[in-house]
DNA sequence: AATGAATGAGTCTTCATTCAT
DNA sequence: CATGAATGAAGACTCATTCAT
């Protein structure tokens, strides 16, 4: 049974990722959660931009699982970053290729809320020491490992855009030969 | 004097750059451009829709601009990269801190719409094409060429998003030793 | 303390009789009924059709109120025609001899849409039977009913249009002499 | 070569007849005339209502033209009824069944201008003494002949909106054997 | 803890008309 | 005569939120 605090924000993170944080109102994610009106501000009294904020937490964790799955049992960082590219491609091919990058779709989308982009850059900054820590435990030097992180985070938030555009993740597989 | 049409198309292409497709009403627009409500749909008439292609094609064409103006005088591909991003870093700067890609935030802020991802999507590929250019003019292979410019359009759609998490265009001035 | 949705209902049918579906706007039923802009789509979460809908029923409930009232002590066919046009007329001159069929009105008056005509159609039917009946009981077979129902039905309907063209009910008060 | 006036009146009452007066915007009317929307003004100083009054003449026109045709080579009085009802039923069938009585559709469709009124009540008053005079050529006394073309009328003005909620022409084709 | 009604400012768009060229 | 630009009021509808129950 899951309750209904996550599954309003599981349904508001899906939706926001496709739609954008004003391109989606909270009545339709009630309606496809199957959550009365009324419940919302038990579970998020700030309404809206918590739920936004609750739906980016659980998408960063997401992608935080995918980043250990792909280099845990990878040969070497570059095969970690091959599989991880290729996650990230299939989740967008599942999504029919129409989503952005879970997060940033979420809390940029249009919001000018100044707690929305420190959470934001605390997620991008998370992602990158995750990395980075891998590249570690594969070799590299913490400055090295920093500068491997950093490039295929940015690639891969590009990424996200180019793929939506063209409605192909085939940039998102091509990756590893471009950063690494 | 600026042509109601082109004063409603600047107007609307700072705002959706600003605070994305959806975050953004008409009558802001209008009321920001000094132009009376019944007046959009004349220029406009597929209204809001239009004006965002419009606003994105301006947008367009004013970074091809900053392209060539970079690599024009360049030293050479590296000295054009670098030129580039300051520039664009500066832009950012300028706006506060809060602007996303001109072009994406317009076109993908919310919108299902594929005549808008078709747009962006040859938006992009000319940009690409436009900097692949360069890097041959400067020596590189076609097939090196297409990879630079992939490589730095990926970052840099990216650093849009993380320098705007960090209201730091840092970033930005950072890419030429990332993607060189 | 009559509830928020039946006196939009009624104010929404009032108004629709005498300028149609298309000819009224939200903004004055909402106004004459004393009801907030917001509350509307709770009450009928289709909008202006669904009060349409809702007002067609009430008028037709009304309608058929009128019928039996005029039948029921009648002393022949003939009788009850003649109390039931008086009414009609009756209340055509109470509304300033300016309001169409409270049905057709509402609607037919410019929409297109399937479900109107399908709920126009059973509100007629259900019309006819009840007349049919009540000529049955005064001795009637089925087949004369029916054809005698019909015979006034459709003059009474006419009468609305040329009564309204000529501000003047006395074509309804004229219609025993011409249907019975 | 159709005058620009005539083409537009007769547009305008095809569309009124579909959708009511309130229901058709001028715009539509200029886009399906082909006509640039400086011009209306031109033709109908009065704009839209003058459009509509014009397009009511032209319609009324027409169904006189129909009531002699039916009647000059008929055998009798009845003959000639038939003959007319199944020309309108045929009319109807070929506006797909979602069409009103062309004058009152576009004269009480949510207008509330004496004009309109007016202009229907001398229409429906002629289209009257035309079938009435046809009767008398039969054989019919005055008032025979007037009670005869009332009855016709007042019939067939309800027989256009029972077959709009039916879809259906049947009942025009019905309508000799209810008023003769 | 949960909920459905209420709210009014907001959304995008179309309206019939006027006017300068 | 002809026309495209301009106009602002009005159109139907959705918004995120509050509140009494």
């Amino acid at each position: 049974m899951t309750s209904t605090r996550i599954k309003l924000a599981i349904e508001a993170g899906y939706l926001f990722q496709k739609k954008g944080y004003n391109g989606v109102g909270l009545s339709e994610i009630l309606r496809k959660a199957g959550v009365p009106k009324g419940s919302l501000y038990h579970h998020f009294p700030n309404g809206k931009a918590d739920l936004a904020l609750a739906a980016a937490d659980l998408a960063s964790a997401e992608v935080l699982r995918i980043i250990n799955a792909s280099f845990d049992g990878a040969a070497d960082y570059r095969d970690g970053v091959t599989t991880f590219c290729h996650k990230l491609a299939k989740y967008f091919d599942i999504h029919e290729g129409n989503v952005g990058c879970p997060v940033s779709a979420t809390l940029l989308g249009g919001q000018d809320d100044d707690a929305f982009r420190d959470a934001l850059d605390s997620i991008f900054t998370g992602w990158m020491a995750q990395i980075a820590a891998h590249a570690v435990r594969f070799g590299q030097s913490e400055t090295q490992a920093n500068h491997s992180a950093r490039r295929l985070f940015l690639s891969l938030e590009g990424s996200w855009t180019l793929a939506r555009a063209r409605r192909d993740s085939d940039i998102m597989r091509a990756l590893p030969d471009l950063v690494c």
